[in-house]
DNA sequence: CGCCGAACACTTGTATGCAAGAACCGGGAA
DNA sequence: TTCCCGGTTCTTGCATACAAGTGTTCGGCG
C-alpha cells in the first residue's frame, strides 16, 4: 500500500516499463470513473486494450489490489473495488486524522518560500473554481493537500496518505458535483490557508477535520440508491 | 539465512494460493529477519526454495513492493528494504496516531465480551514475558494491538495500520532485544489495559503514545552503526 | 602492473502454452 | 414458468520459453 511512485509521465519507449504503465493507466480509469465499481477486470481485455500481454496486467492488478481500488478472489475475475464498501465514512475519518497530524507538523517547519508556493496553487484554484474547471480544480485542490502532507517532512506519512488518495478523490469527484459544497470547500479552504500562514498548528488541525467532515456529509447523498448519477 | 519450513502452516492442496503463499513466506522471512535488509531477491532461488515458477514469485513481490517491505529497480533484482531508510522515528510517529485514534473509538464501542478477550491474551502475554519466549511473546503483543484496532470498528483505519505493521514488528523485534525496555512495555500494556477497562479514551490515547515513543528510543539505539547485532 | 573492453553467465521483463475452475447458455423436468 | 442440471466457452493460475539488460570476469593492451 505505500506505493511512493516515484515513475512519473515519462513516455520512454523503456523497454522495462510495460507493467508500470498498465498500473497508472489503470488507476486512472478507475479514479476518473472510466471504469466503474463492480466492474470486471478480464485481463484479455486489458491486454487487447494496452497492446500488451497478460504478464503485465496481472502483476499492475497486483499492485492496484494492494492500493484497494481492485478486490480480487481466487480463480475469479478481479473487480473494481465500490466505492460504497470502502465505506466514506470511515476513509474519512482515517484522512482526517492525518491530514490533521500533517497539518500540526507542517504549520511547525513550513518554509516562507514553501508558504508562497502553497499560495500560488491556491490562488490558480480559486480561478478555476470561479471558471467552474472542475477537473482542474479538483486537480490543484489534490496538489495543496499533497504539498501540505509533503512538507510537513514524514515519508511515513505522506505514503500512507497517498495510500488512500485513489478512493479519496473518487469520493471528493462526487462531492464537488454538489455546487454549494464546491463553495463550502473554497471558504473552508481559504481560512485553512490562513491558520497555516499563521502556524497555528493547532486551528489549522481543527479545520482541516472540519473540512473532511463537511465534505463526507455531501459525497454520503451521492452513494444512496437512486442518487444523481455521477458525470 | 535458515530454512524456511517450506511446510509451514497449511499444506491446501488448494490450487488458486500458490501466489498468496509466497507473499506470506517471503513477508515471514523478512520480518523475522531471515532476509536481512539489503538481501536481494533473485527469482529463480525463491522458485527453488519454495517449489513454484517465477509467476507467483514475481507477483508476490509486486505485493510486498507495495507494502514497502521490498524495493524494486527496473531490471534489477528487488531488494529487502532497509529499515533505517524507513525511518522509524516518522513511521512510530504514524502508527501512534492511527493506534491513538483506535484507542478513542475502542474505549466506546468496546463490548464485555472483547474486554475479557482481550485481558486473556493480556495474560498469556504476561506468562511468555516471564518465560522469556520472545518470539511468543511478540505475538501476543501484536494480536493485542491488533484487536484494539479491530474493535475501534473502522475497515480503512485497520486496513492502514495493517500496512504499517511488517516494518513496525521488525522494529519491535529489535527493541525488545533490550531487556530493560521489555519490561517497560510489559509495565505499560498493564496500564493500557486499565484505561481500556476503564473505558478512558482519552488516558489510553496518550499511553499509546508514549508507548510508542519509548519504545522509539529504544530500537533505534540498535540501528546505529556498531550496535549489537541482532539474533 | 593496472586499465579497458568484449564475451559470457545470470537476471529480470514479457509473451505464450496448458490445465483447472468459473461463468454462461440451453434444455429438460417439476 | 421456474428451477435445476450438463456441457461449452471463457477466464484465471501456473509454468515455461524467449528477449533484453546487467554485472562480471578474463584477456588484451597501454
Amino acid at each position: 500500500m505505500m506505493t511512493v511512485s516515484t515513475l512519473s509521465d515519462d513516455d520512454s519507449p523503456q523497454k522495462g516499463a510495460l507493467h508500470a504503465k498498465s498500473v497508472e493507466k489503470l488507476r486512472e480509469m478507475i479514479v476518473s470513473g472510466d471504469l466503474r465499481p463492480g466492474d470486471r477486470i478480464r485481463e484479455s481485455h486489458f491486454c487487447k486494450a494496452f497492446g500488451v500481454s497478460r504478464t503485465p496486467i496481472r502483476e499492475a492488478v497486483r499492485t492496484l489490489a494492494a492500493e484497494g481500488l481492485i478486490r480480487i478472489s481466487p480463480n475469479r475475475s478481479p473487480v473494481v473495488a465500490d466505492l460504497a464498501e470502502v465505506d466514506l465514512g470511515h476513509l474519512y475519518d482515517v484522512v482526517a486524522t492525518l491530514e490533521a497530524m500533517a497539518s500540526e507538523q507542517a504549520c511547525r517547519v513550513i518554509t516562507q518560500g514553501e508558504l508562497v508556493e502553497i499560495i500560488a496553487i491556491h490562488g490558480r484554484m480559486l480561478e478555476s473554481f470561479e471558471r467552474g474547471e472542475r477537473a482542474e480544480y479538483l486537480k490543484l485542490n489534490f496538489r495543496i493537500h499533497q504539498r501540505t502532507v509533503e512538507i510537513a517532512g514524514n515519508p511515513v506519512l505522506h505514503a500512507t496518505w497517498l495510500a488512500l488518495m485513489p478512493n479519496m478523490e473518487r469520493a471528493r469527484a462526487l462531492a464537488n458535483l454538489d455546487r454549494a459544497r464546491w463553495l463550502g470547500a473554497v471558504t473552508e479552504h481559504s481560512k485553512m490557508l490562513s491558520a497555516l500562514a499563521a502556524r497555528d498548528g493547532a486551528l489549522l488541525a481543527a479545520l482541516t477535520r472540519a473540512h473532511f467532515r463537511n465534505g463526507l456529509k455531501v459525497s454520503e447523498k451521492f452513494l444512496v440508491p437512486g442518487a444523481p448519477a455521477p458525470l
